[in-house]
DNA sequence: CGACTGAGTTGCTTGACGCAACCCAGTGTG
DNA sequence: CACACTGGGTTGCGTCAAGCAACTCAGTCG
């Protein structure tokens, strides 16, 4: 399999900018919204599977690399059978200005018809939450354990759901 | 509306949320650092490719599908033979909040040996720009036009380079 | 007993990506 | 004049990743 001294494998060979770096690492398909999920509550290997549609082998794969690159961690809820729950350590946390800012940019650009699906609010004052992860009411620089996602006015069913994840 | 027979393209089928939006178009391999490029002084096919290493028709392919969205808009600079530059539109250029959070998280947990290979400074003041872009030496909230990459200290070679396209 | 749950793994097929070669109009070099 | 070179792609081919369905395995429920 190693054809060359250097076989990097999800990579941007050559790129020396740290952008290129980071989406080594969150760029793959789905990456991100795994990360997204976990934020928002979801923590199952089935839970994550259903909400996103993502087969389950790349689901798999994905939940091992974000494991192994110290963005999720693995932790047993249950022995015998083990059964497994992700959460974000702090480097994954860390992605959060980055989400808000996507988030952000696609309510701006695309929103649904009625508006945007799911809103980020700050959880001390309920302020909603500027493309800079700041606060539009008290102005606080935030980060994502000062926020929480409520259903927007862009959402139709699913809003039950999202409500019962926000609620955590 | 995104979620039965309507199969869309490079999708994340039945998602609600507007990071999965956002996603979808810029999402996919190659595409931020595109655009990246293009807002660093990159704007012609060529120069492009060389810088990134990406073959030939996915850089093709991926400008075509970023002007479709109008995040690029592409102009003739010269006709017979109509040779080209790309541009970014006002869209393209809020996806630099985005871009800065990806940059400021892979500078903290993966940096170089010598630290981050690039920085943004705030075109005005000259101080540096935040994980959030903000101006951490006035405290301005900047937008793309406000910020330029200058090469930090984890550069080595290409630094001259860098340096030519951060003076534009 | 059989069905179900949670967390995956295996096998197969389709689609995207990487690479090299080619095209075409005009320009510079011997 | 012939030839190579530049810029901006397109075409063809092989490989690798993603999507899908089926299967596993340990334990629990009806």
């Amino acid at each position: 399999m190693c054809n060359d001294h250097v076989v990097l494998r999800n990579d941007y060979p050559g790129q020396i900018c740290s952008i290129a770096r980071s989406l080594e690492v969150v760029g793959e398909r789905w990456s991100l919204l795994i990360v997204r999920d976990v934020m928002n509550g979801r923590r199952r290997f089935d839970e994550l599977q259903k909400g996103l549609g993502v087969a389950r082998n790349v689901l798999s794969a994905r939940l091992g690399r974000l494991v192994e690159e110290d963005i999720l961690e693995r932790r047993a809820y249950q022995r015998r059978p083990d059964r497994y729950e992700y959460f974000l350590t702090e480097k994954g946390l860390d992605l959060w200005p980055a989400l808000v800012a996507l988030l952000a940019w696609g309510d701006r650009y695309s929103p649904g018809p009625n508006g945007p699906p799911m809103l980020i609010v700050h959880k001390e004052c309920g302020g909603a939450v500027s493309d800079r992860g700041t606060c539009e009411a008290c102005g606080k620089v935030l980060h994502a354990r000062d926020a929480r996602p409520v259903p927007g006015p862009g959402l139709a069913k699913a809003a039950v759901n999202a409500q019962a994840l926000a609620a955590r």
